[in-house]
DNA sequence: CCGACAATACCGCATTTGTATGATTTTCAG
DNA sequence: CTGAAAATCATACAAATGCGGTATTGTCGG
């Protein structure tokens, strides 16, 4: 018989703890090794038990899910961790994989997709419900106006928008240029136009390619 | 009776095509619309006869399937593109994303496999092979070591700062996070003296890691 | 238990910034 | 040459921001 899966869960609520442990427990080829109440105690227990597949919550008291995965995961790089959440349309999911989470579900997921899910994370996949991993495929997408949306400035807009992205105020860049402070608020306020935003950080994210 | 989910198949090797227009139009629920052995050709006709869904080869004679894809995706919005590809540990994974596919599986997959993914795809999914999802979830992954300075920072802190990445006003920030404005100035006030700035581009600029 | 620290919140002030309106000069392509 | 676009400068006002001080509450490690 081969090894089973060792499950690890972190979830501050008991009834749903409670149901989880026990679907994976009683699963063939799963064993539910550890369940914490939150990132704290997972942080402390896991780097010294290492298990192959941590569920863990986003929302839990003090330190968050993704927290947890951010300082646990340098330490237990074979673990695998799925994130599971309430949410699906949130900027979360993001954060969750930078933090290096693989897998994020549903926790209104039936039972047999979670047990599948773990499978496949196990396996070497990353387990996603279809709307998150539309969400994560469109954001590699690249239209080819966005990158062009820089074109509309002008030469002394860029120059300008340049040194805003440096983080100086519009008096330095006036000192810089040899202008006037109220010409270069001129130039700031035709930028903004042109590239529909209302203030720095979104200018320079834009101009900087950042969303 | 529900509409059949209409299929264009982009595949220069006649054997392939043939079985693949066979196999989805012979499904319950899918209709092959049109074939095509070339990226020119399908560039021409897919542009005045949308489809939902384009099976689209990568390695094709002359313009390869990516560009078409990259071409054909802002004139066709509404079309789901699923590259189709004997490689799967390819950098072009990627390139194919940013070009506008949603989906990427492998030739050599069973045709149930191809019928769900299909479907997966049509209804708002993004249907990908085990190895490239994990591969496309790792590439989120930054490992802490870059940064380091943020350290000094507490979560709240991090919240905030994050926000003002994306450009919200204090205010902003306030009613996302349930505080006061007065609060979240504060927290910003103290992340300015932790990270030694004065100004909101620069402390974007040290949490994001720009020089 | 206590001290340090985080998070919350308020008041106030000077400055910067975002927005608006208007005008003059330079530059450059048709 | 000529008209459009770009660059320049000014004035004005409301809102946002940066900076300072102060205070309460809660948590956590020692």
């Amino acid at each position: 018989m081969k090894t089973s899966i060792s499950v690890a869960i972190v979830e501050d609520k008991e009834a749903i703890r409670q149901s989880l442990a026990i679907l994976v427990d009683g699963a063939d080829g799963f064993v539910c090794r550890l369940t914490f109440e939150t990132a704290e105690d997972a942080l402390d227990q896991l780097t010294r038990e290492p298990v192959d597949v941590v569920l863990m919550d986003i929302d839990l008291p003090g330190m968050n899910g993704i927290e947890c995965v951010r300082q646990l995961k340098p330490r237990c790089p074979q673990t695998q961790f799925m994130m599971c959440t309430v949410y699906d349309e949130d900027e979360t999911v993001f954060d969750a994989l930078k933090a290096g989470a693989t897998a994020y579900i549903l926790k209104r997921s039936p039972p047999h997709k979670l047990l599948e899910a773990i499978t496949e994370l196990h396996e070497g996949g990353a387990p996603m419900s279809s709307t998150i991993a539309r969400k994560i495929a469109g954001s590699f997408h690249v239209s080819p106006s966005a990158s062009n949306e820089l074109d509309v400035l002008t030469t002394r807009e860029r120059e300008i928008l340049d040194r805003l992205a440096k983080g100086h105020s519009h008096k330095e860049v006036a000192t810089e240029l040899f202008v006037s402070p109220t010409t270069v608020r001129k130039h700031i306020f035709n930028i903004y136009e042109k590239l529909q935003v209302h203030s720095r950080v979104e200018a320079v994210n834009k101009y900087l390619g950042r969303k």
